[in-house]
DNA sequence: AAAAATACTTGAACGGTGTTCAAAAGTTGT
DNA sequence: ACAACTTTTGAACACCGTTCAAGTATTTTT
């Protein structure tokens, strides 16, 4: 009995993942993946519209698998607590698992840009409620809109910052966990002062 | 007559940019370079090691071109108008210069890349100065290291964040300048907050 | 059970990439 | 003019994503 269609999509999402963690996002092309996973190049792109898609899904994986990290942790009563912890978190995923990283802000579509990207805002989305209602047990001064846009903003300037960090380019002469850290105290600092007035 | 080494280099150097800047990274490729400015490919790798390495000088140009477009703003006793003048002058910077940023964070070296990214790290520490010593005159009561250490990681988080969102992928559904001047205005109040402590 | 129809898998082939290097062309010194 | 040296060249190599005609396997029909 061969395999269903199902059964092989997920070999060949497992295997491509693997390849991904060990060996880097330059390691995961068409031939390599075949030769590794043991079926074909064709039967890659008879799963797969294109290596975009594919890489595209091991992508929405990441973001999956960082939001049920980050709901794990525990809601105390202690929102800036809480959210010390959602940040410690992150940031331990990411330099946990670089190379995933890598593959969700370093990969660039060749096609069809909008609507890939489209698969990320929704997990990112998500991830971002995780931090606003802690936002707002803390800020109970601010708008619905303010909330939104200051949750928003620390939420993808965290990602952004700790995209550039796991990058080879060494930008920056510090500890690059705790520039992470500095930013998140800072902004929320920022945040504190801004709502009392 | 031949032309020179050095004239050779610069002619590639310029063609190589306008090809960046009009046609986007993926068309500053070796055989596309030869065709667009009359050299054979051979000539290109006569001059330059590899395409990293041009395309890292290109990088190199592009930060130094930041550098001059910043130091262009006057430098008034209000330091924080400077230092909002300088962020506004930044944002315009990368989002009227889109690929040639793109370039600068979204191209990855295939070898030698420590080596590579010092040149970026030290084109990079001039620019921080440029905020530092605005950042000095307002928060007066910071030392020396909290100094540094506030002003390299508001960079660094401007750059990584401005990069973020110059990419393909909408992380975000906030208009994008106005994203890194709310990271800038929060994290500025926070160093205030912070250093009145 | 055999035959026909359908579905799936395959890998060689296409046009692209960075990079190399023997040979051709150009320059210089005598 | 010739030899010695330098620079330029582009075909060739190994890779990349992607396609698709042909081969293999499964299902349906008879």
């Amino acid at each position: 009995m061969a395999k269903s269609k199902e059964e092989i999509r997920i070999d060949l999402i497992v295997k491509a993942r693997e390849l991904l963690k060990n060996k880097g996002l330059e390691f995961l092309t068409a031939r390599k993946l075949a030769e590794y996973s043991g079926y074909s190049v064709g039967t890659i792109y008879n799963q797969f519209k294109s290596m975009d898609t594919l890489i595209m899904w091991e992508n929405c994986q990441t973001l999956d698998e960082l939001y049920e990290e980050l709901k794990k942790a525990e809601q105390t009563s202690d929102a800036y607590c809480n959210l010390n912890y959602l940040v410690d978190r992150f940031v331990d995923f990411v330099f946990d698992n670089k190379s995933l990283w890598f593959a969700l802000y370093g990969f660039h579509f060749k096609t069809a840009k909008e609507q890939y990207a489209l698969f990320y805002l929704r997990r990112v989305i998500k991830i971002v409620r995780l931090l606003e209602c802690n936002l707002h047990k803390l800020f109970i001064g601010l708008s619905d809109d303010e909330r939104k846009v200051s949750t928003e903003v620390l939420f993808i300037t965290m990602f952004a910052l700790s995209s550039l960090l796991t990058t080879e380019k060494e930008f920056v002469r510090l500890e690059k966990a705790y520039v992470v850290r500095v930013l998140f105290n800072t902004y929320l600092a920022g945040m504190s002062c801004l709502a009392k007035k």
